[in-house]
DNA sequence: GATGCCATCTGTAGCGACTACAGACTCAAG
DNA sequence: CTTGAGTCTGTAGTCGCTACAGATGGCATC
């Protein structure tokens, strides 16, 4: 078979995915200990199908915890796919309090570089808009960067 | 003055950033060293301005080192407003390109959720999407989640 | 056979922006 | 005197990689 014994390089090639991520996964346990041709890596079909997946849960923004959890569910049948649904819901949900987060921050950005354009102000905009004093504690800091 | 010999327990209360984080500020030169009262740090009313600074910034999504730059050009005139804007409108740009990044994720998780619930498919919609086998390297994973 | 070069190996440390301890100390109130 | 709250320093952990350093391996070329 054409498609055993492929070196590490050439799986990296195929999937688009880092060399030492390859070795990272395979430390954190997301991809499989692959047998060895001598002291190199080997692997086979299975485990390009399996790293493109995790790339792919990736670009959508799971975690690798959650990816752990898809890759465990993908094999399983009617029961699996609801849970798949749950996880996929909830980071749906995620992801658009990201957005909503992010609009805001785009919206106070774009009119404090406009009010900049328009230069009516004494002073700099934007760096107004950040003394300003709202009088009280600011809300908590959107800390969760989970992409 | 009533606004001397603030400690830092109640700078923290006062600007909702934590402790913690106001230490590893002044440990990263983003506030100053403060003098001491005995042992304890002792804060002014100007470090209450320039932490809400610095948090209002974060807010918006500046990295530090960009909002190091904001606090250096806060104090001067029109030639900083210039270099403020310029650091605005690229930050905005950025902002906007995660926008569109996130994007596209909902657009993919949401589809696979309401397939999922139309139950027309055989198999688990979403884990087929992550299976497909596009051909062709995964694009770039956009690593920089530089909020 | 020697040389060069690429691929691969292991192991460790760095990034950004915090957060979370452990273990010591200070100070005021009861 | 004890108790509790507040603060101190220093270090290590988080996430998802990325970037080395320095050692091998195998193949082609001279």
């Amino acid at each position: 078979m054409a498609d055993q014994a492929i070196p590490i390089g050439e799986l990296s090639r195929r999937t688009g995915c880092n060399i030492e991520t390859i070795r990272y996964y395979e430390r954190i346990g997301l991809m499989p200990v692959p047998p060895r041709r001598g002291r190199y890596r080997s692997y086979g079909a299975d485990d390009i199908g399996r790293l493109g997946f995790v790339r792919r849960a990736r670009e959508l923004g799971f975690t690798l915890d959650e990816v752990r959890a898809l890759l465990g569910l993908a094999t399983g049948g009617q029961a699996a796919c609801a849970e798949v649904r749950t996880l996929a819901a909830s980071h749906l949900q995620d992801v658009r309090a990201r957005i909503a987060d992010l609009r805001r921050m785009e919206r106070v950005l774009a009119d404090s570089v406009r009010a900049c354009d328009a230069g009516q102000d004494p002073g700099c905009p934007l760096i107004q808009a950040l003394y300003a004093d709202r009088s009280r504690p600011t809300e908590r800091l959107d800390t969760r960067i989970p992409m």
